[in-house]
DNA sequence: AAACAATAAATGTCTGACATATGAAAATCG
DNA sequence: CGATTTTCATATGTCAGACATTTATTGTTT
């Protein structure tokens, strides 16, 4: 592991490189020390700032967490499920909003990776998925919900279904496609009728999910992924309408 | 834009996250610079060495950019489909080898996500698109390809299938799932007969494409991942068996 | 033996300094 | 006057040294 002190990218940037790939490559191990860093500096021959920095790039992605105190110091850290997943929302998010992806790309993504999971879902869900389902189902039908709440319901409804594979492999890529839709979504205003609809449509997709009918399931999804644009597409007229109203 | 200086987090943390979350929120939009290094340090009355530590795990997920000199500083970054394709690939390669998710697990995983660009890369393929598959499969056909060179193309044929979907959302999502099983199917080798059974199946994939046949990509997807999993099998039996002779 | 105190080792933070890159203004030259 | 070069101001990048804080270990006392 040697950096050169010549090239134009940081010496920090150089460093995290280093380590990175070491764990990438698997010559650090989880839960693994990495030497001290004083070590660090006499290692690679630079200052404490920059061995810190460099540590700091690696602790931002999550690949090491530090400890103080005596038996402290860097180890090398077993990427979670969760982890990754939050990650992965933040940055999805980030992605769908700045670079303007239109709500019909990113709902017809979403809508193709979770019928994806239906067939795997309709198959082995538990009753406890089931039992998520439906109560997110009750939830979107209570009256006094704000939009938010709404939309929050309706991930989380979806979020099960994905669950119900058993697949945390699935389940952690889809989790930043259906979260990274939520503020697209908060965008919309649904009226009571558009609510009574997707409430509908989601029983329709449990009781097939209830029935481990997995053509239903994806059907029901199909119809819902029509429905979802459709509401979108009307929502944004009516916001272009009263803007033009406005001038 | 408060910080804790009681808080048990560290301060370089405190300050990443306030910063990220004003990124997050809109509040700093794409290109706008933040305050110099020295204006932050005034504003969380910190040291500079805090701020540059909380600038570096930002820059290390690619939320800014820093530049030097007379105009420099740091920037809100534009996150690109291909930055983010790239820290999602080493992440999930990470969350793959460092959780031992077992082979069936990814493989189930990777080709439900494949299936489901099926119908929207068959209908709307390009002929590049088609024409970047068939290179793939005539170079898995010559001879000498080494296991890696052959696992490299058989991703690129993946990934020609997933793009020709059109939806960046979707080949976003899916590089991270087809990549990160590289490691693992390199674990794999491959016999000549198993190669041609591949290459077999790939033609069938193509030819499908070709018409625009969805139902017969998905049947293809769906025989191929039956393949692999089998091939993987059988492999895995001989290292075992292997092994034991060995003792 | 248990409780407590001292110690040592590590990371976290601050300060000040210098190195380096870079854009803009000022000075110089044809 | 216009083009080129020099200078300068402003950033970030790096270094060194100090002190603060946390924490496991070791030693001491009761």
């Amino acid at each position: 592991m040697k950096i050169d002190p010549h090239s134009p990218a940081d010496l920090s940037v150089q460093i995290a490189s280093a380590i990175r790939d070491a764990i990438v490559a698997g010559d650090l191990i989880v839960d693994e020390r990495l030497p001290s860093e004083a070590e660090l500096c006499a290692q690679f021959n630079v200052g404490r700032t920059t061995v810190r920095e460099a540590l700091k790039r690696l602790a931002a992605q999550s690949l090491i967490r530090t400890q103080r105190g005596a038996a402290g110091g860097a180890f090398v850290n077993r990427l979670s499920f969760e982890e990754a997943q939050a990650q992965q929302i933040t940055t999805s998010t980030l992605l769908l909003s700045m670079n303007a992806v239109s709500f019909d790309t990113a709902c017809e993504a979403r809508f193709a990776l979770e019928r994806a999971c239906a067939p795997l879902s309709a198959q082995r869900r538990s009753a406890d998925h089931l039992a998520a389902m439906r109560a997110e189902i009750h939830r979107q039908a209570q009256p006094g919900l704000t939009d938010e709440s709404f939309c929050a319901s309706d991930v989380a409804f979806h979020r099960a279904l994905v669950d119900g594979a058993g697949n945390p492999v699935l389940s952690y890529q889809l989790a930043g496609a259906v979260e990274a839709m939520q503020p697209l979504m908060n965008m919309i205003t649904f009226t009571a009728r558009d609510r009574a609809l997707i409430v509908e449509m989601h029983e329709e997709i449990a009781d097939a999910m209830e029935r481990h009918d997995s053509p239903a399931v994806e059907e029901g999804l199909t119809r819902l992924e029509r429905e979802t644009r459709a509401l979108a597409m009307k929502a944004l007229a009516e916001r272009a309408a009263r803007k033009q109203r406005a001038h």
